[in-house]
DNA sequence: CGCAGTATTGAAATTTCTCAAGCCGAGTGG
DNA sequence: CCACTCGGCTTGAGAAATTTCAATACTGCG
């Protein structure tokens, strides 16, 4: 792991975070060299590996290098629902700065890597740099942006159009965050994963996905998805970008 | 209009505001009287008035005096899903500080008094007061849980249960703002919209309320909701509080 | 009284799930 | 190099949950 962490500078590490808070609030020359302060701690994890479970007290934030994450809940009978992915530029778990008790999990989807962010320090900037503080204020609404898609995703549609809206999701955030060449992504989630985010069983996701597949909408196949017709998959899943706002 | 501003005087406003932050941070009295600059306008809303709409770019926030408020999206075919609900104390827009473009609409669901919040002085007393700026954040976050949870109960919960976790936890939200004698609350929605809420149809909803309700479990009546059996309904629920941190 | 909106009921239609089995491809050990 | 195994994908068919449609009560209010 000190394998890693030598290969994945903290520089840039700093220069991610900063690019990634700028788009959501211009950083001044001075906001950003109280952001080079921060010492980040680089982690690799294998598929599947939890990095902060529901109650956990978390003393620092997720800032993902490479790779995807998944925030969860875990239901009582043991299942699990996901409701967010993570790529690259993302800081899923943010709020715990404030939440101090996690109330969903957080794990890696695929091989991905992150850096820790002490929330000790992230306080200090933002108690002294209004705008770093709005930036990653930001943040956590978009977030919220995207948790309210979801809520009219399940709540609204049927399981193709959820499928549909869920892989124009996906792509558009990739493509946000440089991720895509504009039609793919990388998608390392297995057709349960995928049901257990969607609110739908393994069978239902795989018959939906061959409609989809049929109709020359999508394919998906060894973890990466491609929109083959753009203007219909986002007419099937009700897709308006909108509520994306800029990246994360 | 201007007869119900006169009943609210503006110092109302102030008290309510600072309890409410004052749970998510500690203010200090010099927080408290920043907070005092803000000159707030006090509006009465008869029932399913729109406040904001998605698509407007409000230069307000919303903090609820009275009544009960609605959050919806608004799907391609005119359908609504509704997102969350609040209550005195709640500042259910406080987003479009940040997230400028509503990515949703806001609507009384019962008659309501609201306060408006300029953003401009909202954003002025934050740049200088990282705590008042932190309970705001923290408020965003809490709200963000909430978003969470309904994620879950849509997707991973059957009509019963969805029913059973959504009363418990308007309940539990009544309690903790102070507007619940602990096991009834005041629940101005029709089935309908209980409907659009739960991703159910109204004859789910009604056939889902008149089995909890044979099963002693809850009553609702008359805008009134009354749990019988606080157990029993958190378990056909899986209700666990835990994710609501604190009012809001 | 009578309207409008809301609640309730029955029954058929539809969607989605569950169960259970078979398949396929990648990696492994003989 | 092949058989074997494992996880993930696919398929079929019956079961279950939920929706839709359509008709019938109920309730508060002008």
């Amino acid at each position: 792991m000190s394998r890693y962490a030598a290969e994945t500078p903290v520089s840039k590490v700093h220069e991610c975070l900063v690019e990634k808070l700028n788009r959501h609030r211009p950083l001044s020359p001075a906001d950003s060299a109280a952001l080079a302060r921060l010492k980040p701690r680089v982690h690799v994890l294998s598929r599947r590996a939890d990095i902060v479970r529901q109650g956990d007290h978390p003393d620092t934030a997720v800032f993902v290098m490479d790779g995807m994450l998944g925030r969860y809940h875990t239901l009582a009978g043991g299942d699990r629902q996901y409701l967010s992915f993570h790529v690259a530029g993302d800081l899923p778990d943010i709020q715990s700065l404030f939440l101090t008790t996690m109330d969903h999990s957080l794990c890696a989807m695929d091989k991905a890597k992150i850096a820790l962010l002490p929330h000790e320090q992230l306080i200090e900037i933002m108690r002294r740099r209004p705008t770093v503080c709005f930036a990653f204020w930001r943040l956590t609404l978009a977030d919220a942006a995207i948790f309210r898609q979801a809520i009219t995703n399940l709540g609204s549609r049927t399981a193709i159009a959820r499928v549909a809206h869920f892989f124009c999701e996906q792509t558009q955030r990739a493509r946000q965050s440089g991720l895509s060449d504009g039609n793919s992504c990388h998608l390392p989630l297995s057709q349960e994963e995928l049901g257990q985010a969607l609110g739908l069983s393994v069978v239902s996701v795989n018959r939906t996905m061959q409609v989809l597949r049929r109709q020359g909408l999508v394919e998906f196949r060894g973890q990466r998805l491609t929109i083959k017709n753009w203007g219909r998959l986002a007419a099937v899943g009700g897709f308006d970008p909108s509520y994306l706002y800029d990246a994360e």
